[in-house]
DNA sequence: ATTATTCTAAAACGTTTGTTTCAAATTTTA
DNA sequence: TAAAATTTGAAACAAACGTTTTAGAATAAT
């Protein structure tokens, strides 16, 4: 055996390349399952929505489940990067705490679906190991840039009622997916600004 | 005609009475949706939980989404009833919005599901009108509950830091929900713990 | 241009879905 | 006790489910 062996089970004629933008469908299936979540979406809705047949999903990306998890890591993925962007350069900790907060409730009450990690959690998070990882660290993501900005904040004490940042960290995060069921119910913005204007003033205390 | 003619159509031989207890069936049926959501739960779950035929439950209760709303109106008509009960007679307001808050915290953190009024209303509710009316009235009961002693504990200036009662109220229901996605994604009690007693200092101010 | 390979579309796959049928069992009234 | 009425269990229903197969179109390398 030499060592050009080693490659001899790679294809010696390429043929055709897939034919459809594959971040694409995830992004339209996404929203299939946004909108319906994991069970109440039927494979015929996805591929639909994709614009693709179901043998080119099971070559390329796999089966429902497979797929599902790529759409809820891309979607937390972007979400991720908003942020970041978001916050980029805001010089007061407090200040950029509360522009995350107002941030938040302006999506809550502006985009026509409710979170899609929320409703994944409430769904099948409970079973789904996979889906667990991804959603943890999708919540651990905002959970360290909400501490960092809260541990500066104390620092410099603009923020002097509490040193427990985990606490103050958890306690901030909860206020969004009571948000989320809030406008659900009642689809008033006024009640959600209420409440995110009073928490913001809690901080400042 | 005459007045005997308008019972007519009454069955003149009554055959078998129904052998289930209708009750105790729902009591099982809520239990599969509890754990499976609506959209994952078969109807074959559902009657082997029940202990009864498809049948006799197509001739009794109705077909799967009357079933459902059968259940979370079980569901939400025994938090209620556990509520009023549990809030008989404390003569402090404040004490009992406590009370309240950690009784929640509480359950959130003990019984084996996630609330099955909060799955629903991610699941299903945006869509199901019928669903929507439950949810909605099961939540309208806890905000009138909190609001009725949170306006009292204004009155006597137990509480001082605000005099709306209804954003306070809003403020305080929107912890729940974060409670129960945190305990999903962590399986934490103690931070639960922590920010309830947080939630129940800053009432204090 | 031929060959090897991969992609795509349509159809079909076996299951499972929610629901209905139907004969047998049961019970009440007469 | 006979007749009427209703529930029950088992089986069957069509439709929809997630997935696979298959034949042919497409394309890269020879």
């Amino acid at each position: 055996m030499n060592v050009s062996d080693i490659f001899i089970s790679l294809p010696v004629h390429m043929a055709r390349n897939v034919e459809f933008d594959e971040q694409l469908a995830i992004s339209k299936a996404m929203d299939v399952f946004w909108k319906k979540g994991y069970n109440g979406a039927s494979m015929r809705d996805l591929t639909e929505a994709m614009g693709i047949n179901s043998s080119s999903l099971y070559n390329t990306i796999g089966d429902k489940h497979q797929l599902f998890i790529k759409c809820i890591k891309h979607y937390t993925e972007s979400r991720m990067e908003a942020a970041k962007k978001q916050l980029h350069q805001i010089s007061s900790p407090l200040k950029a705490i509360e522009k995350y907060i107002n941030a938040s409730a302006y999506t809550i009450t502006t985009e026509p679906n409710s979170c899609l990690a929320i409703k994944t959690t409430f769904e099948v998070a409970t079973f789904d190991v996979e889906v667990q990882k991804i959603i943890k660290s999708d919540n651990e993501f905002t959970y360290q840039l909400l501490i960092g900005l809260i541990k500066k904040a104390i620092d410099i004490q603009e923020i002097k009622f509490t040193k427990d940042a985990e606490m103050l960290t958890d306690y901030i995060i909860n206020h969004f997916t009571g948000w989320h069921e809030s406008f659900i119910i009642h689809q008033d913005k006024t009640r959600i600004k209420k409440t995110a204007k009073f928490l913001i003033e809690q901080l400042n205390k």
